[in-house]
RNA sequence: GCGAGUAUGGCGGAAUUGGCAGACGCGCUAGACUUAGGAUCUAGUGUCCCAGACGUGCAGGUUCAACUCCUGUUACUCGCACCA
């Protein structure tokens, strides 16, 4: 049989045997392994998801044998543009071209041989699925959690729809490339701010890589300061918020973003308001890539008519627009003081205002002396503020929020970058939200026992023309009755992003079928959380905060059995083309997995991925070493011709055999997938090197193998005799075999090798410093010198200390 | 600008705790077997001024000993965007 047969064969066998299915009765501790689920593009499976569904498949193969109840599913993040758009162009329904996608993505995974339990399947598409995350999108709006605002939004005009800033990264649409606009639209919202604090908390109950941590810290973005209530001359207050308030002196303007709300309460009083007008259309023409990007000059009005008040001295002080300042983030506005803060100090160079210094550090003629600066200065002192001149950094800062917080016009907060989550897209292919809008009563949220609201059909995909969802344009979907007083009313027709559904689906494949709850508190307990979760790195951010958000508001609400659901999670490097760049089809780099299938086999696929390099970095696809790994399978297929009629295990192998089987047990729960794979190539080399082996050497082999090269080594196994590797157990090994009784260790003089000795376990230090002091070539570099000290570390180096 | 990560032979990479740098594989060189070799086997393969010296981006430091720890620095990759 060639390798094709062979892998048909035993994927048969595992379909046809349920190898892979889970039960929560089955006996065993449970233990989930979960992958990311797969966009299922039309561009088929990538190289890369097969170089993470390998890897978790090895894990999950090894502790099934293990004893472990592994869940290891797999389903279809299916929502989303590419399918819409795909749509657009060709007058399909979305899910045509779905419902094709998915049957290639399984059928290339099935010839991949994952051993996902199948039996859990499911798309985010699916109804029976978005009525959950319509059904938790209504306990969102019943806890206060959702709300409907008019905010200026990130606006693509191509693609007629919002974008989260999150997806407008870069000042263009990431899904056309346009270029973004700014826009005043409602838009339904999640309170995802109100966790900010949860959310940086809830990490301490994880085991996530210290990268993922940091990613989701630094997303969260949580800041210590003051907020401090700024009066305006002829009345009115605003409020600022700082991190540096012992810089309060040498304030000499004001800030205010001009996209905020504030600007348009003062416009009545302002004088020069063409100007500030202008200013603001200018602004709203800028996505927050230009209006953040650096070296652009700092660009703004003063609004005239409008002094505000230093909260302290009391002085006039100028007030500007300045599209640095953002709306949404902070108080939107911020206290200027040009001699501390380089983005002011520019500002105020441009614009011709004062600059006062107010801490001694250094030299303000040219830059500003930031924060950074003046915290590393010792010596650093107060001037020019009043009482507080001759204190230090630290004291100033407490001394002024504390007569702040006296004056009752300051308050300590913490401020977050983190913004409340959009929560609208005006598309066709995405959840419908599930409210109504009656005349009468205001929104109201439709009955639950009513859901799912499915997507209707339609003829057009595309926005209406003022931005709104497809859905807009079919009356007869929209029309409704109201639930409250049974009045005419309207139906919502903004859909949900796509990282609604991917925000609990984990929990769905704890209990996949239930259609009484989206997944039963037993199940959930039983399967108590996602013990290993692995995906990109480009997901660490975005997805899994809006995960973890999802589910402590469950939590909150008693739906969930923890506040964290998933434990580890690790993010695995990308699969580059040869010419070390990102595959793309235009560069001309791509791998398809399926030439690689059909030419060298799944199992060959599957080692070269483990084998070609560490698997958190990105690596690039080299087809030499990709044969490399055909010869090592080659190899181990040879060496069953080395059988002999003996029994049990070849004594000279027992070390390195239980050496081997500690190591990949270490290597594939921590992800040293290619050490794993070069330990199995020692040893198959060690069984080449002897001229015969046993049945059970070589058995051993290839269970030790299977997680990797499932398909072969069961063939394999299968031809001499063994019944199927997949169940049976995995070999334990025996702590003491694994420690060799001699050992060469090296001998050093002046920390340079100068020759190995043999050492047996037993030897005391005094022995192995005989020892090493009798070696030939130490001898020669010791001869004529002084031995001044000799260091030995028991079985790992001697080094003798000369003069 | 901020945050994170990375840098080791011709190439991918290894070194789990500060302890023989280059495991394992690719590629390459020579040879064997061959009508043939993209098969297999054997030997070799960091560099150099080769009894030795040098060598893990660069410059320092700590240590008996540094790819590993510390300080500074450069380049690249990713994330964020003047975050007040």
């Amino acid at each position: 049989m060639n390798h094709i047969e062979i892998e048909k064969k035993w994927q048969t066998y595992w379909d046809k045997h349920k190898s892979f299915k889970v039960n929560e009765k089955d006996g065993g501790k449970p233990y989930y392994i979960l992958v990311e689920f797969p966009y299922p593009s039309g561009a088929g499976l990538h190289v890369g998801h097969v170089r993470s569904y390998t890897a978790q498949d090895a894990m999950a193969r090894m502790m099934r044998m293990q004893g472990y109840n592994v869940l290891y599913p797999m389903g279809w993040d299916a929502f989303g543009a590419p399918a819409e758009q795909y749509a657009i162009k060709n007058h399909i329904h979305p899910k045509e071209a779905v419902a094709k996608n998915i049957k290639t993505f399984k059928k290339q995974m099935k010839s991949l041989g994952f051993s996902f339990d199948w039996a859990r399947e499911f798309s985010t598409t699916d109804p029976e699925y978005y009525r959950w995350t319509q059904w938790q999108f209504l306990q969102f709006y019943k806890h206060g959690m959702a709300y409907k605002d008019t905010i200026p939004v990130n606006w693509c005009p191509v693609c007629k729809s919002v974008l989260s800033n999150e997806d407008a990264a870069g000042g263009v649409c990431e899904r056309c490339g346009s270029p973004v606009e700014q826009k005043e639209k409602s838009q339904w919202m999640l309170r995802m701010s109100d966790y900010s604090e949860d959310l940086l908390k809830g990490l301490d109950d994880t085991n996530f890589a210290d990268r993922v941590k940091l990613g989701q810290i630094n997303w969260i973005g949580k800041s210590e300061g003051v907020e401090v209530d700024i009066k305006i001359v002829g009345g009115g207050t605003f409020q600022i918020f700082t991190t540096c308030i012992e810089t309060l002196y040498g304030i000499t303007f004001f800030v205010i973003a001009p996209d905020g709300k504030l600007i348009k309460e003062l416009m009545p009083r302002v004088e020069n308001k063409e100007e500030v007008e202008q200013y603001i259309k200018e602004t709203s023409m800028k996505s927050s890539m230009d209006r953040t990007e650096l070296n652009k000059g700092k660009t703004g009005v003063e609004v005239k008519g409008i002094k505000a008040i230093h909260p302290i001295s009391g002085k006039e002080v100028p007030v500007y627009l300045g599209d640095f300042v953002l709306g949404d983030y902070g108080t939107g506005a911020v206290m200027a003081v040009p001699a501390h803060d380089q983005r002011d100090f520019e500002y105020a160079e441009e614009h011709h205002l004062e600059i006062i210094r107010v801490i001694t550090t250094g030299d303000i003629s040219k830059k500003a002396v930031e924060k950074q600066e003046y915290l590393e200065d010792e010596d650093a002192k107060l001037v020019n503020s009043e009482e507080f001149s001759g204190m230090s950094v630290k004291e100033a800062k407490e001394k002024i929020t504390e007569k702040l917080e006296k004056m009752g016009i300051g308050r300590r907060v913490h401020n977050y970058k983190m913004r409340d989550w959009i929560f609208s897209r005006q598309r066709f292919w995405g959840e419908p939200i599930p409210m109504i809008h009656c005349p009468k009563c205001g929104w109201v949220p439709m009955n639950e026992e009513d859901l799912p609201l499915l997507l209707p059909d339609v003829a057009e995909y595309e926005p209406t023309e003022d931005g709104e969802s497809p859905l807009a344009n079919i009356a007869d979907w929209v029309k409704c009755k109201c639930p409250k007083c049974g009045g005419d009313a309207k139906r919502e027709t903004d859909t949900m992003p796509n990282w609604a559904g991917s925000s609990w689906y984990f929990l769905r494949f704890m209990d996949p079928h239930n259609d009484q709850q989206f997944a039963s508190m037993d199940k959930m307990n039983y399967w108590n959380r996602v013990d290993w979760y692995n995906g990109g790195m480009e997901h660490t951010a975005r997805h899994l905060l809006y995960a973890r958000f999802w589910v402590q508001f469950l939590y909150n609400i008693g739906l969930v059995p923890h506040k964290e659901m998933i434990w580890t999670r690790v993010s695995h490097g990308m699969v580059l083309g040869s010419d070390n760049q990102k595959m793309s089809k235009s560069k001309g780099n791509v791998i398809n997995p399926d030439d690689i299938i059909k030419e060298f086999g799944a199992d060959t696929l599957r080692v070269y991925e483990m084998f070609m390099g560490d698997y958190q970095m990105d690596a690039p696809w080299s087809t030499d070493s990709l044969r490399g790994c055909r010869r090592f399978l080659d190899k181990v297929i040879r060496l069953k011709d080395k059988i002999n009629d003996l029994s049990g295990y070849t004594t000279s192998l027992e070390s390195l055999q239980n050496k081997t089987i500690k190591k990949i047990e270490y290597d594939i729960t921590h992800m040293g997938y290619n050490t794993a794979i070069s330990s199995l190539m020692i040893l198959a080399n060690a069984y080449d090197d002897l001229d015969s082996i046993t049945k059970d050497d070589y058995h051993l082999l290839l269970v030790l193998l299977n997680p990797m090269a499932p398909h072969i080594t069961e063939e394999l196994n299968e031809m001499i005799g063994y019944s199927p590797i997949c169940e049976g157990t995995w070999p334990e090994y025996d702590e003491e075999k694994t420690i060799e009784t001699t050992k060469e260790i090296a001998v050093q003089v002046n920390g340079k090798v100068r020759g190995t000795i043999e050492i047996s376990l037993d030897d005391d230090d005094q022995m192995i410093q005989e020892k090493a002091m009798e070696c030939e070539n130490v001898m020669k570099h010791l001869e004529g010198k002084e031995v001044v000290k000799v260091i030995v570390i028991k079985g790992k180096i001697v080094n003798i200390v000369v003069k």
